[in-house]
DNA sequence: GTCTATAGAACGATAGAC
DNA sequence: GTCTATCGTTCTATAGAC
């Protein structure tokens, strides 16, 4: 699963072949299809796993009351782990452009989605279709995704405070 | 090319097989063959026409003189492309996830970010590196990317939304 | 003896290249 | 149309743990 996790991410899923992840683990074959039903069973381990750390973030955060100070410490997490060499994204949207619309994984990634806008609305105690949420939710994906096509984490900062200005706003 | 860009786009690089654009594009395998040296090529090929197109857009939008009016025009049309059923987010960020960080195709992607940000700083009247650049290249990235995985093309109007304040702040 | 681990061959299908 | 390589998957066969 570690070996699994680390290359799923760092490579890509569709680049990701069963026989890498096995040498890389090294165990056999066998042991790997005793432990899942196949690819797309562990592709959906992989988010999954992903996912619970994630959650685990957002959870560690509620214990900061002010909203705008816990939109900073969000923001600043995220720039901390866009700093590091081996960040290569956003786990989840990263899958949505590689697995099938209708494949359980898929539906993994609009969990996450969901968690997310839960997170940003409880924040600033607002629902969740809130246009407020939609920008935030804007300004995490953008800022993952560009912050890795361009190698820049500055981007994850800027967006930081266009988070901030977007809750001081109302 | 038109049925390469088509299946690209729609089901992902990785996912397209060769045999798959020439039974779709009703040629034989050495016609391509003949006209690209291989897949890379033809995704290069893909991404190139894709930026070409891309251009071509900002270009025409280079009419709008007021700085907000051409920032909300650039929004309503990826709004536009958002709201139709073959959208699938952006090409090059799409790209960016699936090809290798040191292939021509994703030259080809920081090529797209490289005009993108050119044409926000000109709008702004500030330079390529500055904050408010990069939180509208955030604004842009987060947009298409939340708004196909959500299939909700309201995200491209509150990231719009905010791209307008970012105009009018400074 | 059952369970789970191992290494590895071999499967059909499909990839990209010629 | 054909080549080779590799994909995900299954199977054989063996070794050790409880």
């Amino acid at each position: 699963m570690d070996t699994a996790t680390a290359l799923f991410y760092r490579d890509g899923i569709n680049a990701t072949g069963i026989d890498r992840v096995i040498a890389d683990a090294g165990v056999a074959k066998a042991s790997l299809y005793n432990n899942f039903t196949g690819k797309g069973d562990l592709v959906a381990a992989y988010l999954d796993a992903s996912l619970a750390r994630f959650v685990q973030l957002l959870d560690a955060l509620a214990d900061v009351a002010d909203p705008v100070e816990r939109l900073d410490a969000f923001f600043a997490e995220i720039e901390r782990a866009a700093s590091a060499n081996e960040f290569s994204g956003c786990p989840f949207s990263n899958a949505a452009v590689e697995v099938a619309p209708d494949s359980p994984a898929h539906a993994i990634v609009l969990r996450f989605y969901a968690h997310l806008a839960r997170f940003f609305a409880e924040t600033l105690g607002v629902r969740s279709e809130d246009e407020t949420v939609k920008q935030l939710i804007v300004c995490y994906d953008g800022a993952m995704s560009a912050a890795k096509i361009l190698r820049d984490p500055s981007l994850v900062g800027a967006a930081g405070a266009l988070a901030r200005s977007i809750a001081c706003r109302r």
